[in-house]
DNA sequence: ACCTTTTCGGAAAAGGTTATCGCAATTATT
DNA sequence: AATAATTGCGATAACCTTTTCCGAAAAGGT
């Protein structure tokens, strides 16, 4: 591997002069042919600067940590995907980190992240407080906000409009003549799932239609817990509702199973809309109706809210970027005829 | 951010001193209480020492790099998952790069991971010639081929037992009474593949069962490409076969799909067993019987292999690692009766 | 009391980079 | 021609750690 000092001698230069053609400082200026003659060695000897030594003098590391809850989560896989390939047209890189859920683990990955002297860190919780995050920016970290919100956080968020998504997602249902729709909701801990919940209702009110709070169930965003929980509803009020919606795609899959195998059929019997439009949900049977997120957008403007990182004035307030998702319209949902 | 200097300032001995307690390193013996007092002041200082710093005196960084060919492939993202908890449980990180099947860019990650001094990389690929591997070698990287062989490259190596596995899944098929078995084989370029479809064919010969081309398909391993291949296969020769064994998982719920589309019920009208156990394939309605890798222990062990790279001795040959794979029965297969 | 051995801790170099400072040499100005 | 201004580039410190070498102090032996 070769070093600055290899490419000095090579070119008949000084480190220093090196360094000023790569980081092109016109600090002292610089003669043409002389900057030539260091590039052509630069090429020749195939010279990258250590990113290790060059971030041990404060400069950038080209490595971004991401902190995401889960790891096998299908959507946190996607929106971890599409933060790499906006990294990657950079030439930054990705330390990946999944906190199972777990707070502890989640604060001992964002402490490696810092000795790793990474130059952001992007996360998704819901478990840390606004005071840890402000208190890590305080001391100089950039931490950028995705997916899910810290509201008191002094840190850029950006995130799918979830309102919006659910919002659209009811109102297809109303629109193609469903009156009685189901609601199945992530655990209201979450400011994203409490966004589609409020979505939800304030949609079938604006419609002029009653929340019935016996067609709403909480699950824990999981396939297993989606199955589970439309059981029960099947079996307890099976009949008082021709449309479910669930708060993300998991739980709708798992909805969509535990109904077939009642020997219900969709979208015959009943209609659903999942949230998120993960990869599988185009692979299910009948293919799942659902909202989709904005993952490409949200990673890219992740990335660049950590690379504009010192241009942001840090005593105004964060800005919060709602970013608006889209119908993506499959078929689970059939439209009812007027009864 | 704590220095070293900090804390010996704090414990009041000099910097080499804290150096010592921390690598207990007894060159040069130690009062009992001064260790005591050293460790006191690194656990309330919460001092770390900075990975690069000690990396670019040439010990570990603490990084291993992994390198993977496709970022939105499921299975790829389950193992990847998988290394990152055998590396949590160790302290170790994971820098996450997928080359998009491009092997311009999988040079470039390996590069980049050089740079960055990883500790070493665990690479999955079919595009990389041996010599590439064995360059790296010779230079120091420590690399470790995980799902999918280079033949000659002298890297360790481990993977499932594809060939095991496809036996596995074809005789299961001749055990539930299916002499017709198509088969939607994937690139024959990939090793595993090519493996796959020798397991296939030999479970038949040893039955007795004539291998017929006609039931043959090269697919892509994707849900697109699964879909495409049992659509042509069924329009062609559906009346042909009772059974369908799939390379992949993906290629499998495609091809289910393909079947209910085209009005034919799953067990009923035929049967499928799919290869990988992703996530998504005990999802799918029906839920998918297919051959399980053993993604945790692949994991485990390519971390270890890395680690223990330096007591490798790199005159002998590398060593293989074939790890069995296991069937997991779902409801995709019916038993057919004797006729 | 003097010498040897043991025990402990400090100074400094190395690892690769960049930024500051300043010295020459060249060019421009009067 | 003398002075000022500009330009080109090198020496050196700093970032943080580990390691080698060496010196000081304490303890032990005669």
């Amino acid at each position: 591997m070769a070093t600055i000092k290899d490419v000095a001698e090579q070119a008949g230069v000084s480190i220093t002069t090196v360094s000023r053609v790569l980081n092109n400082k016109v600090k002292g200026y610089m003669r043409e042919e002389t900057g030539q003659k260091v590039r052509e060695v630069v090429r020749e000897l195939g010279y990258i600067p250590d990113p290790r030594a060059r971030s041990l003098r404060g400069l950038e590391s080209g490595i971004i940590g991401v902190v995401f809850p889960e790891g096998i989560n299908h959507f946190y896989q996607e929106l971890a995907h599409a933060i790499t390939e906006a990294c990657y047209k950079e030439g930054y890189s990705l330390l990946l980190c999944s906190s199972e859920n777990d707070v502890k683990r989640e604060l001992s990955y964002i402490k490696l992240l810092q000795n790793q002297k990474v130059d952001g860190i992007i996360i998704s919780t819901d478990h840390l407080s606004a005071e840890v995050i402000n208190e890590l920016i305080k001391k100089g970290t950039s931490i950028v906000l995705v997916d899910e919100d810290v509201p008191e956080a002094n840190a850029p968020a950006i995130f799918a409009n979830n309102y919006q998504g659910a919002c659209l997602a009811t109102q297809y249902l109303i629109d193609i003549g469903h009156q009685k729709i189901a609601f199945i909701k992530g655990p209201m801990r979450a400011l994203s799932c409490r966004e589609r919940y409020k979505g939800y209702r304030d949609t079938l009110l604006k419609s002029g239609i009653e929340v019935e709070e016996a067609l709403i169930e909480e699950g824990g965003m999981t396939y297993k817990s989606g199955y589970k929980t439309m059981k029960s509803l099947l079996r307890d009020r099976g009949d008082k509702f021709t449309a479910i919606f669930c708060s993300n795609d998991f739980m709708a899959l798992g909805a969509m199973r535990a109904i077939q195998d009642e020997g219900k059929r969709i979208p015959d019997d009943y209609s659903i809309v999942g949230f998120d439009n993960v990869y599988v949900s185009s692979m299910s049977n009948p293919g799942l109706t659902t909202v989709a997120q904005p993952i490409n957008q949200i990673a890219g403007r992740a990335f660049r809210a950590i690379k504009d990182w010192s241009k942001r004035d840090l005593t105004k307030k964060r800005k919060h970027q709602y970013l608006n998702t889209k119908l993506i319209v499959r078929e689970s949902c059939r439209a009812l005829g007027h009864n």
